[in-house]
DNA sequence: TTTATGCTATTGTCTATGACATATGTGCTT
DNA sequence: AAGCACATATGTCATAGACAATAGCATAAA
C-alpha cells in the first residue's frame, strides 16, 4: 500500500514509509507539521500524507543531525543547504586527528579507498591480511576501530551510501568472527568468564564483536549474547553461568539516562562480586561514570582492566 | 523509560515496549482493546497504559498463531489455555516431521539437550563437528534449520529464556561465519552473483546467513549486506554491484502488506534481468507468490533455484 | 572559575475517537 | 465447482489536546 503507492511513481511516500525510510516515528512527524511547518506533505485521495521525495530526503539529512546532537528546533525549519552546511562543519575535526597516526595510517587509507572504490572482495581480503600481520590487538585498536569511526564521518556527510556502510558492517563483522573464531580455537579458556552484550535499545553489534575479540586474545573465556537483550535476561543469564564480568557496549546515540539508569539498574540486579564493564562512545560514560561499574574508556583499556583484575583475584 | 519502568521491576511494560516485543502496532493494540476487550492494560499514575507481563506473554502467543494465518477476532479473546491448545496442535506436526526423519535426528536432540543444558562451549563445539562430517548443505538444511524452529517453538511455549534465545542465535551465527569463510577461501567465485540482505523491519540474520551459506557453497558469488536495508539503498547497491540475483530473507513476523509491497516495489527499482529470490517463514509468500518474484519455499529450493539458473545463462 | 539549583521551553509520545480502504469470508447464482 | 456480490473483519490513518521527560539557561552558592 504504502510502498507502492509512494515510491513507485517515485514522487511520494506515506506516512509509514517515511518511517520506515528515516527512522522517525509518525507521531514525531505530525507534530513536526504542526510545529515547525516541516515537513508538509500533500494529501492523497484520501485525505492521507503524502511526501515528495526531496522532503523525505531532507528529513534524512535532519534525522542525521539530531543523531549527532542537534535538536530539531533548530534543524527541522532549515533550509537544505544550510544543513549541508551545518554537516559539513560537524566532522571536519576527528577526520584529521584520525589520520597521519603512524605507520598504519596508510593500512586506514587503503581501506577507506577500497571501500570508496567499492571493492568489497578487495577490501575483504585487505582486513583478513591486516589481521595475520598486525595481530587481532592492533588490528582491532589502530586500524578497524578508526575505520569505523572515519565510516560513520563519511556517512554524516552523506559521502557515501547507506548500503556501502552496510556492506562496510558486514565485512567488519565477517573478519572479527573469523578472527574471534581463530583464537578460541587454540587458546586455553582461562578466566575471567566475560558475558558480552548491550541493553535492549542498542542495536550496533561491531563495538561487541571487537571487545570481544580483545578479551578472547587476552586470554578471556567469553559468553556472547549478541545484542539487544533485556536487563531481566542478563541477570538470568548471570545467574546461571556465573561470569566474573558483564560486559557492555554502548554506541554514540544512546539516551544518557538510559544508560545511567539501565546500569544502575543491573548493578542492582546482579551479585556484588560480579563486576560490569561499560564501554563504547556513549558520552555519559566519560562525563558522569556511574558507581560501582568499571567504565572502559578506549579499547586499549581492556588489556589494562584484564590484567588488573587478574591481578586481584588470584 | 519504558526499560527502567518496565522489565526491571518485570511487571509492566508500556504501550511502546509492547510493541517492540511482539511487534504489533500501537495503534492496533489500541484497536483491540477497544473491539475484543484485550489486552486490558492497566493504567500508570499518568493515566497511561501499563502492560501487565502475563498479557505481554499472552500477546506473544497471539502474535505467533496469527502469523500461522488465524484471524484475530478467533484468538484475540480466548484464555491462554485455548492458545496453547492451539499452539500445540500446530507444531506436532512440524516436529514429529523435523524428526525421526533419518540418522540427523539424534544430532538434533543432541544440540537440543546441550542447549537446555546450558553447555555452551558443548553446543558450539557440537555445531562446528557436525558441519565438519555432515557438510555445509546437509548441516544447515537438516540441523540448523529445524533446530531454529525448535528453538522458536520452545521460546514461544515459553520452556527456554530469552536469553538462552540469545546464546542459541549467537552461536548459530558463529558457526556459519565460520563456515561461510572457510567456503569461499577455497571457492572459485563463480556466478551468479547474489547480492544478500533483508529489508528494514527485518532484524533477524540467522536466515539471511544460512542462504549465503548454502549459495557460496553452490559456488555462488555471494554479497552480504547485512539486515534492515531500506529498499531505495537496496536498489543502489544493485546498480553499483550489479548482481544477478538480489536474494531477500524475511521471517515469521513480518506484515504481510509490507513484504508484499516491497516486493513489489523492489522489483520495479531493479532492472528486468536482476532476478529476486525471496525467502522465509514469512507465511504470505506462499500464499500468495507476488508476480516477478522467485519464491523460495525452503532452503533445499536453493541448489535447484542455482541450477536452474545456471542452466539459463550460459 | 566552577559547581549546584531551579525555572522554562522544547520535544516526543501518549490518549481518545472516528473514519475508511483493504482483506477475508459467506452465500448465492451459474 | 467456479464466479460474483455483499458483509464483516481488520489495520492504519486523521485530529487535537495533554503532559512527562529532556535540555538549555540563568541565577545562586562554593
Amino acid at each position: 500500500m504504502d510502498l507502492s503507492e509512494g515510491e513507485s511513481k517515485n514522487l511520494h511516500f506515506s506516512i509509514a514509509a517515511v518511517e520506515r525510510d528515516t527512522g522517525i516515528g509518525k507521531d514525531t512527524l505530525r507534530v513536526w507539521e504542526r510545529r515547525y511547518g516541516f515537513p508538509q506533505p500533500g494529501r492523497d485521495s484520501f485525505g492521507e500524507r503524502s511526501y515528495p521525495l526531496a522532503q523525505v530526503e531532507k528529513l534524512r539529512i535532519i534525522k542525521r543531525l539530531l543523531d549527532a546532537g542537534h535538536r530539531p528546533g533548530q534543524v527541522v525549519a532549515l533550509s537544505v543547504e544550510q544543513l549541508q552546511s551545518i554537516t559539513e562543519a560537524l566532522t571536519a575535526g576527528p577526520m584529521a586527528l584520525a589520520r597521519g597516526k603512524d605507520g598504519v595510517g596508510q593500512l586506514l587509507d587503503e581501506a577507506m579507498g577500497l571501500l570508496r572504490a567499492q571493492d568489497i572482495d578487495g577490501l575483504r581480503s585487505h582486513l583478513h591480511q591486516t589481521v595475520a600481520s598486525l595481530g587481532v590487538n592492533r588490528f582491532v585498536i589502530e586500524l578497524l576501530a578508526p575505520l569505523t569511526t572515519m565510516v560513520g564521518d563519511a556517512w554524516m556527510r552523506a559521502e557515501i551510501q547507506v548500503f556501502e556502510e552496510h556492506i562496510f558492517t558486514e565485512c567488519a563483522t565477517g573478519v572479527l568472527r573469523q578472527a574471534i573464531h581463530q583464537l578460541s580455537s587454540h587458546a586455553l579458556h582461562r578466566q575471567p568468564r566475560v558475558l558480552l552484550t548491550t541493553f535492549p535499545q542498542e542495536e550496533h553489534a561491531v563495538g561487541l564483536l571487537m571487545a570481544e575479540s580483545l578479551l578472547t586474545s587476552q586470554g578471556c573465556h567469553c559468553l556472547p549474547m549478541g545484542v539487544k537483550t533485556p536487563l531481566s535476561d542478563i541477570a538470568k543469564a548471570a545467574q546461571v553461568h556465573q561470569p566474573d564480568i558483564v560486559a557492555l557496549s554502548f554506541s554514540v546515540s544512546q539516551n544518557p539516562n538510559h544508560v545511567l539508569d539501565g546500569l544502575a539498574e543491573l548493578r542492582r540486579l546482579l551479585p556484588a562480586q560480579v563486576e560490569i564493564w561499560a564501554g563504547g562512545r556513549a558520552p555519559v560514560l566519560q562525563r558522569r561514570p556511574p558507581a560501582g561499574i568499571t567504565v572502559i574508556a578506549d579499547l586499549a583499556q581492556i588489556e589494562v582492566q584484564v590484567q588488573r583484575w587478574r591481578k586481584r583475584k588470584p
